[in-house]
DNA sequence: CTTCTACTACAAGAATTTGCATAAGCTGAT
DNA sequence: ATCAGCTTATGCAAATTCTTGTAGTAGAAG
């Protein structure tokens, strides 16, 4: 599940990818409205995170661009103020939801998966927690990986980049994909990290000629089940 | 489960009770405002649907009329009107969500899972006053924890700590979480504060190599019984 | 078949981060 | 002023992340 915050101010930028990181999805943080525009509107994000109150644009501004240019992406608002008529001028050039600051962040939570999940829905998608192939178990809930039974220890961004390869099962995913999604890296900077990190996952969960990471050479890797 | 239906058109009554039925939820139908207050005000829902065009009564008001009674059920609005000030007023006043006619019934159907998914959560708060785990003693009404018998002296913060883990035992949560739940709201995430009451915690309660908190890298810590 | 090139795999180690314990500073209540 | 409770700061060991460098491999071209 990868989001994109969009969101200038440090302190709460901060606080927001610290926690839906920890809450298990892939967080992308971009600083300002044009970056967006320029950069980021081309990747498939599940749900874009939007501050009301930026620096070189009006958050409703944005929203307006991207529903302009055909983005249907579920949009969640965040803003400080409480007044109606921006929830109303919000909600009214397609946001899907709206969150006054100061929040609690289990609602934050609770709203994101009330958006995820209608658009799960509709691509008629089932998520499950728990996932299974061959020996290899994962339980998402509980963040723990066996295989055959035994634990397989995996550190914070071997997992990610696991759940990453999951979620995209069959497909090839390009290393600037998983730098993207994973790392939240999105230029090129000449790093071989991916490689790196697939080699430590196969080390740990590929045994007894059970082969889950498949290689496509000059693309990048697929998860076969 | 039970589900309170407030809706006075009969084509679109006997569509929800009828689906409703058949989804395996126990649903009662009322087909004015007045009758809500009256008779069904006193009964534990689980649900209540509410048309926002009533005959006798505006749907807003009634939410109002509830709401102001102190009745906390979770409230999903149903109405024609796609007007973003109903949605807004509704939601305003205390409706928990909020869904335009037409709607496939599926959507219906995870929103109310969502509601009441949300309610089971809070719920958790009442359930058993005394808590046990090997030899660990909760008592929730007398704020007071023993460890084999002796008793356990915890502050406030550490107390409150020890509950938002037992409640969620078994389920990863997040320093953010913690932070939220048990310091309030706040979006400073420099502080390692979780950090020291876990440690407090563990030295008071995890003693002969009972070990109840367990720590998730990268994530947060897990309480376990 | 052999050679070449671009790509991939992975070991080793440097740099950074994290978790945890402890200490020190702060605050509000009595 | 004192004290308990709360928060911040600090140091350290261990884990994690990332870079570097080298060996290996697939597949195209000759």
């Amino acid at each position: 599940m990868q989001i994109l915050v969009v969101e200038d101010d440090n302190r709460i930028s901060n606080f927001l990818v610290k926690g839906l990181e920890e809450c298990g999805y892939l967080v992308t943080l971009c600083k300002n409205a044009e970056d967006v525009l320029k950069q980021y509107i081309n990747i498939e994000w599940d749900l874009i995170i939007l501050d009301i109150m930026l620096a070189d644009m009006d958050g409703v501004q944005l929203l307006q661009a991207l529903r302009y240019k055909k983005v249907y992406t579920p949009i969640l608002m965040l803003s400080a103020l409480n007044s109606v008529q921006d929830k109303i001028s919000a909600l009214d050039y397609g946001a899907d939801d709206y969150l006054t600051k100061p929040f609690h962040f289990d609602e934050l939570i609770s709203r994101i998966r009330a958006l995820t999940r209608r658009r799960q829905y509709e691509q008629l998608e089932t998520p499950k927690a728990e996932l299974q192939f061959g020996q290899l178990h994962i339980n998402r809930e509980q963040y723990k990986v066996t295989w055959a039974g035994e634990p397989v220890e995996l550190s914070p961004r071997e997992y990610k980049l696991l759940i990453y390869l999951v979620e995209n099962i069959g497909k090839t995913v390009s290393r600037v994909q998983m730098l993207n999604a994973v790392w939240g890296i999105t230029f090129d900077n000449h790093t071989n990290v991916v490689d790196v990190y697939i080699s430590y996952l196969r080390s740990k969960i590929e045994k007894q000629d059970e082969k889950y990471i498949f290689t496509v050479k000059g693309v990048g890797y697929m998860f076969k089940g």
